[in-house]
DNA sequence: TCCTGAAAGCTTTTT
DNA sequence: GCTTTCAGGA
C-alpha cells in the first residue's frame, strides 16, 4: 500500500488510486474532498509516473488553489523527504487554478484565434454594466425601462448557457431588446479589446470547439483533469470539461468531486445537473460516495440533514459521524439587529473566556453584506478582533478602480471604459459635452478614443504613420472649442508620455509606474484634500501599491510575452473575496454564505434566520420552488461549516432600508427537530410568542399581556443580553405607529445606550388601517394590525399579528383585510 | 464646467 | 441608512 494513501478510509482511497477513466466523487461536506484531491494529484505524481505538466486541477477559489498546492508539496516533502521547497519547483508545470484563470491563460496563449489584440484585459462587474449603460444610450433605450442591470444579467446569463449573438432568439420583448444590446455589447468588448467574466469561458469553448489543432495542443498538454466543486459548474464550464477530455483524443480521464447538496451557484447559471449529465457522457465511469463526516459533531450533522432532506430532486445521503453527539444548537431570537450583534458579541466573549477557543475559531455568516454593518459596530464597541470578508470589496472602491483605469488605459489604449473614467479624475476640465465630442469624433474616423486624442496632440500626420493606414479628412477638423481643446491636449500629452514609458519599460516594478502615473495626474494631490476621508482613500492605495510592488521586471512567474503590467492587471481582475481570508489573523471572521463555502470553524454563527432574509425575499416572490431549495442548501452549506457549536440566530425585528419591520422566523428553523435544538421552545410557541409581544403592549391589562408575562419569564427572552432594554415594547409601539409629526423616539443603541433620533412625520393620515386595528383575513383568521404605512407605490401596506400563524405583511389592494 | 443639496434607488449571493 | 444620480446655480 502507498504511504499516499495510509490512513484514508476505504472510498477515499478507491479515489485516490483510480487513475484512470471517468470518475465522479459524491462527497458530504467535511468528507475530505480536499484532501482526497490532493492526495490523489501526489499519488499520480509519486506512485503512477504522471508527469505534473500533464495534469490540471480546477478548483474554486485562486486561493484554494495556492492551498493545495502547498499542501501537495508538503505531503511529498514529508513522504519522500525533500524539503518542501524542492518540492515545490518539482511541482512545477503542475496546473491549479479556476476555471477562468485557466481559460485566461489559454486565450492568452491562442489570442490570434480569437481575433483580439495580445494586450485584452478583463472588465469587472461594474464595466460591463458600464458598457451596457453605453451601448444603450447608443441604441436610444430608455434605462429606466430597461434597467443596464437587468439587461447585464440577461446576457451574462446567455453567455453562460453558451448562446451567441448569433443564436439568441428572444421570446419576449425585454428578451428582443437585450439581444440588441447584446449583440451591440459583444462589438463594444471587442472593439475596447476588452473581455467580460463569461466571454472568458464563452470564448474558450467557441475556441476548442472551432479549432481541432488547438483542442489536440490542450487535449495531450492535460490528459488529467481534476475538478472540485463540480455541483457548481454552469453549461460552459461543463463543455469545457467535454472538449478537453473527449474528442479526438478520448483521454477520458475526469475525476470531479461535488454535493449536489452544496449548489449555490444557480444565479450564475451554475446547475447541479451537470452530476446527471456527467452519468450520461460518460457511462463508463466509477462513481464514488463519501458519506462519513470528520468534521462536525453529530448532532450538527442531525440538524444538517433534517433540513436537507426537505429539498426534493436529490440523490439521499447518510451523512455519519465518530466525533460524538456534542452540545444542542442555540437558536436565539434577539429584538433586532443590533441586540443581534450584542449576543453574538456576548457569546463570543464569554466562549473566549473560558480559553478554550481563540477569536480566530468563529465564523459569523449572514446571507446578505448588507448585515454585516450591525456586527461590525458590536465588534469594534466591544474591541473584539475581526476580519470582514467581502462587502465593500477591496477592488470596488473608487481610488482603487480610478487607479486601476489608468494603468489600463497605458496597457490597452482601446479601453474607452476606463478612458472616460479618467479623463476627467481628476476634474480637468474636460466634460461630459466634450466626452460626448470626443467619442463621436473617434466613430467617425474609426479609431480608438485614445488614439483620437493621439492625434490632436501629434497632428494627423504623425498618426497615419503609427496607424499605418489612412484617416478621412475629419481628422484635420477635430470638433472642440479652444478651451476644450487646450484641456484635451494637455491630457494627451501625459497619456503619450505614459504610454512611452510603459511601452519601454522604463520602471522596475508596477508600483513604480503607478508612482508615476498618479502622481503626474494630479491624482494623489486631488486625492490628499486634508480630510479623513481622503487620508483613507490614500491608505488604500498604498495597499495596491504594495500589491503592485511584487509584478517587477524579470519576475519568475512572467510567461513569454507577459509584462509586469499585464499579470498584475490580469490578477488583479480574478481576485475573489475568499482570497482575502486568512486563517492565521487570529480575528473573528464575519462572511456570507456565500463565502463560506468549503471553509470550516468551530463555532459558527448564521444570523438573521428570517423569513425574508433566509430565505431571501425574491426567493419567496419568485415561487420557483428551486430557488427556495437552492435557500435551503446554502443554509446547509452554512450549517456543515460549524466543527463543535452552532448558533442560529433571528431578530424580531430588523431595520431594511432605515424602516424597522416585524420578522418572523425562518422556515428553515421549523424544519429542525426540537430535540437537537436549545434555547427555545418549539416553533408554534415561538410564533405566538411574537405575536405576543407584537400585540400585547397597547392593552395592558387584557389578558394577552398575561400571556405576555408567561412568556417571557418563561425563559423565551431568558439568554437576552443585559443590554437589552427594560421592557422591548414601548420602543417599537412609537417608532411607526404613532404618526404625530417630527415625533421623537428612542431606539436602543448598541450597548444599552439609548440614541436620540428624528422620524419624519408619516405622510398622509388616510391610512384605511391602523395599528390596534383588529382584522379579519380570509385565510389567517382574526388579527392585530401592528403597523399600516403608505408604500411608494401609493398602496398602503398593513402588518398584521395573527395568532399561532405568525405576523404577515399585507398590501391592504390586494389583501381582502375586513376591519372588525 | 464644477459644486452642492435633493431625490432616487438600492441589497441577494460572485468569478 | 448609504450611495449614486440629477437639477440648479456660480
Amino acid at each position: 500500500m502507498s504511504n499516499i494513501t495510509a490512513n484514508l478510509n476505504e472510498p477515499q482511497k478507491r479515489a485516490v488510486e483510480t487513475v484512470k477513466g471517468p470518475v465522479l466523487v459524491l462527497a458530504g461536506p467535511g468528507s475530505g474532498k480536499t484532501r482526497v484531491l490532493t492526495r490523489r494529484i501526489a499519488y499520480m505524481i509519486e506512485e503512477k509516473g504522471i508527469a505534473p505538466w500533464n495534469i490540471a486541477a480546477v478548483t474554486f477559489t485562486n486561493k484554494a488553489a495556492g492551498e493545495m498546492r502547498e499542501r501537495i508539496a508538503l505531503i511529498l516533502s514529508e513522504i519522500y523527504g525533500a524539503p518542501p521547497v524542492g518540492q515545490t519547483q518539482r511541482l512545477s508545470g503542475l496546473t491549479i487554478g479556476t476555471f477562468h484563470s485557466l481559460c485566461a491563460r489559454i486565450l492568452r496563449v491562442e489570442t490570434t484565434h480569437i481575433g483580439f489584440q495580445p494586450n485584452w484585459i478583463i472588465y469587472d462587474s461594474a464595466d460591463q454594466v458600464a458598457l451596457v449603460r453605453a451601448v444603450m444610450r447608443d441604441l436610444n433605450l430608455d434605462e429606466k425601462r430597461y434597467p443596464p442591470k437587468a439587461i447585464h444579467a440577461h446576457i451574462s446569463k446567455s453567455k453562460n448557457d453558451l448562446v451567441t449573438p448569433e443564436e439568441y432568439r428572444s421570446t419576449s420583448y425585454f428578451e428582443e431588446i437585450a439581444g440588441r444590446v447584446y449583440r451591440s455589447y459583444q462589438d463594444s468588448l471587442l472593439a475596447n479589446n476588452a473581455m467580460d467574466f463569461d466571454d472568458l469561458l464563452l470564448r474558450t469553448v467557441l475556441l476548442l470547439r472551432n479549432n481541432l489543432d488547438v483542442r489536440v495542443k490542450y487535449q495531450r498538454k492535460w490528459p488529467y483533469l481534476l475538478v472540485d466543486e463540480f455541483q457548481d459548474t454552469n453549461s460552459a464550464q461543463y463543455e469545457i470539461l467535454r472538449l478537453l477530455a473527449c474528442e479526438p483524443t478520448n483521454n477520458r480521464n475526469l475525476f470531479v468531486v461535488g454535493d449536489e447538496d452544496q449548489s449555490i451557484y444557480r444565479f450564475r447559471g451554475a446547475d447541479y445537473r451537470n452530476v446527471q449529465l456527467f452519468r450520461r457522457d460518460y457511462p463508463e465511469h466509477v462513481e464514488i460516495l463519501l458519506e462519513q463526516n470528520y468534521r462536525s459533531t453529530q448532532i450538527i450533522l442531525d440538524v444538517a440533514n433534517a433540513l436537507i432532506s426537505q429539498n426534493r430532486n436529490r440523490t439521499p445521503k447518510r451523512l455519519h459521524t465518530d466525533n460524538g453527539q456534542g452540545v444542542p444548537v442555540m437558536v436565539y431570537e434577539a429584538y433586532n439587529e443590533v441586540e443581534e450583534a450584542a449576543f453574538v458579541a456576548d457569546e463570543i466573549e464569554k466562549l473566549l473566556a473560558t480559553k478554550a477557543f481563540t477569536p480566530g475559531d468563529f465564523a459569523v455568516t449572514y446571507r446578505t453584506n448588507a448585515q454585516s454593518r450591525a456586527l461590525e459596530e458590536a465588534f469594534v464597541m466591544r474591541q473584539i478582533k475581526y476580519k470582514l470578508i467581502g462587502a465593500t470589496r477591496f477592488y470596488e472602491r473608487k481610488e482603487i478602480k480610478d487607479a486601476l483605469a489608468y494603468l489600463r488605459v497605458l496597457h490597452n489604449p482601446a479601453d474607452s471604459v476606463s478612458l472616460e473614467r479618467i479623463i476627467n479624475e481628476p476634474p480637468r476640465g474636460i466634460g461630459a459635452k466634450t466626452v460626448e465630442a470626443l467619442r463621436a469624433w473617434a466613430e467617425e474616423l474609426g479609431v480608438s478614443q485614445t488614439d483620437a486624442l493621439r492625434i490632436l496632440h501629434l497632428g494627423p500626420v504623425r498618426m497615419v504613420e503609427e496607424l499605418g493606414r489612412p484617416l478621412p479628412n475629419a481628422a484635420h477638423s477635430a470638433p472642440f472649442a479652444a478651451r476644450a481643446r487646450s484641456a484635451l491636449v494637455e491630457f494627451a500629452t501625459l497619456l503619450e508620455e505614459w504610454i512611452a514609458a510603459e511601452r519601454a519599460v522604463r520602471y522596475d516594478s508596477v508600483a513604480d509606474l503607478l508612482d508615476q502615473v498618479l502622481v503626474k495626474a494630479g491624482y494623489i494631490d486631488d486625492l490628499r484634500d486634508g480630510s479623513e476621508e481622503g487620508e483613507d482613500r490614500f491608505a488604500n492605495l498604498q495597499e495596491l501599491r504594495s500589491v503592485a510592488a511584487q509584478y517587477t521586471q524579470g519576475m519568475p512567474a512572467l510567461e513569454p510575452g507577459q509584462t509586469p503590467l499585464s499579470l498584475f492587471l490580469e490578477e488583479v481582475s480574478l481576485v475573489s473575496d475568499s482570497d482575502q481570508i486568512d486563517e492565521s489573523a487570529g480575528a473573528v471572521t464575519l462572511l456570507t454564505l456565500h463565502t463560506a463555502k468549503g471553509l470550516e470553524y468551530p463555532i459558527v454563527f448564521i444570523v438573521g434566520m428570517e423569513e425574508g432574509i433566509l430565505p431571501h425575499s425574491r426567493s419567496l416572490e419568485s415561487g420557483d420552488p428551486e430557488d427556495m431549495d437552492e435557500e435551503r442548501r446554502l443554509t446547509y452549506v452554512g450549517v456543515t461549516r460549524a466543527k463543535k457549536r452552532l448558533y442560529l440566530v433571528h431578530c424580531f425585528r430588523r431595520s431594511v432600508w432605515g424602516d424597522s419591520n416585524v420578522q418572523s422566523p425562518s422556515r428553515f428553523l421549523d424544519e429542525i427537530p426540537t430535540e437537537l435544538l436549545s434555547g427555545m421552545v418549539d416553533a408554534r410557541r415561538r410564533r405566538e410568542a411574537s405575536y405576543q409581544r407584537a400585540t400585547s403592549w397597547e392593552n395592558s391589562d387584557s389578558s394577552r399581556n398575561a400571556a405576555l408575562g408567561r412568556s417571557q419569564t418563561g425563559g423565551y427572552w431568558s439568554g437576552r443580553s443585559k443590554s437589552a432594554p427594560p421592557a422591548a415594547t414601548p420602543v417599537q409601539s412609537s417608532a411607526k405607529a404613532a404618526p404625530a409629526s417630527g415625533s421623537t423616539y428612542w431606539s436602543p443603541g448598541a450597548g444599552g445606550k439609548a440614541q436620540k433620533t428624528q422620524k419624519p412625520a408619516a405622510s398622509g393620515g388616510d391610512l384605511a388601517f391602523k395599528r390596534r386595528d383588529s382584522v379579519q383575513h380570509p385565510s389567517f383568521g382574526v388579527g392585530t394590525v401592528i403597523e399600516s404605512e403608505r408604500t411608494r407605490d401609493g398602496d398602503e401596506q398593513v402588518t398584521v399579528a395573527f395568532p399561532g400563524v405568525g405576523i404577515k405583511k399585507l398590501l391592504a389592494s390586494l389583501a381582502n383585510l375586513k376591519k372588525l
